[in-house]
DNA sequence: ATGAATGCAAACTCTTTGCACATTG
DNA sequence: CAATGTGCAAAGAGTTTGCATTCAT
């Protein structure tokens, strides 16, 4: 009736690849992954399949401080995440305080349909400590 | 000394075209507008001065959720914003309670120099009542 | 077989940079 | 007059799209 979704070895590849990332990838560096195992996936297809799984639940974007979009492989629904500025490291936060906060403030406003950006960036120990 | 920061008008047609904008406008937006007016201001010159104004204070900067950077005259410090996704009305909202979460949790993991980027998309009443 | 998905390359958008020229202090 | 800022055009980075071809169903 509506999506006739294909199997693809490539989108696999990308849903594989994803999940075993550790943090945040962007598309490039995927592409670059899967290149350098062998594959001829292509850079678009690495694009169409990361939005199809974002827009499909399985995968979580944000955006870095300049701009890149960075996916990760996601089972649970919606979540924040402290990324270390240096390395890259990722963890994910509970931010319930965060998610009350932000219905209220927009209910407050007579917002409707709230989606909210709260990402944190820092530095984490281990890089602090290398100087 | 070090920094010796000259006037120019074109700093001044950007401060100036910044401050009159309502909410948000991207780099683009802004030299659109000077242009229109019989400006010959060059493109690279609004982000330089966009740039120069952020670092400086002046100016708040986000990112849209389509991966623009958007600017935003500003006389207080660090704040966050409500915008609606129809219409871009922008709202600054309180956040002491993020703020105040945001550290927390950075140096409950270790994190040190912690940044963190709280916005609220979400679309305003009078959108929402306009069908 | 048929049309969704792919790979490639070209196009696009936003942003930055190199460089000669203009301006400010 | 010196060096900072400007405008332009070209270059970059990331992402999207057109199109012929491949491949899952």
């Amino acid at each position: 009736m509506s999506t006739t979704r294909r199997n693809t070895w490539q989108r696999e590849a990308v849903r594989a690849r994803l999940a075993e990332a550790q943090g945040f990838v962007s598309a490039q560096q995927l592409f670059s992954v899967l290149r350098d195992e062998g594959s001829t996936i292509g850079l678009a297809t690495v694009y169409r399949n990361l939005a199809q799984l974002t827009e499909a639940g399985e995968a979580d974007s944000l955006q870095s401080l300049d701009g890149e979009n960075l996916f990760r492989s996601c089972s649970t629904g919606h979540h924040h995440h402290l990324i270390c500025r240096r390395c890259g490291d990722t963890r994910e936060i509970e931010a319930r305080i965060v998610e009350e906060w932000a219905s209220r403030v927009g209910a407050e406003h007579g917002f409707t349909e709230i989606e909210h950006v709260v990402d944190l960036f820092g530095v984490c120990e281990r890089c602090r400590n290398q100087v």
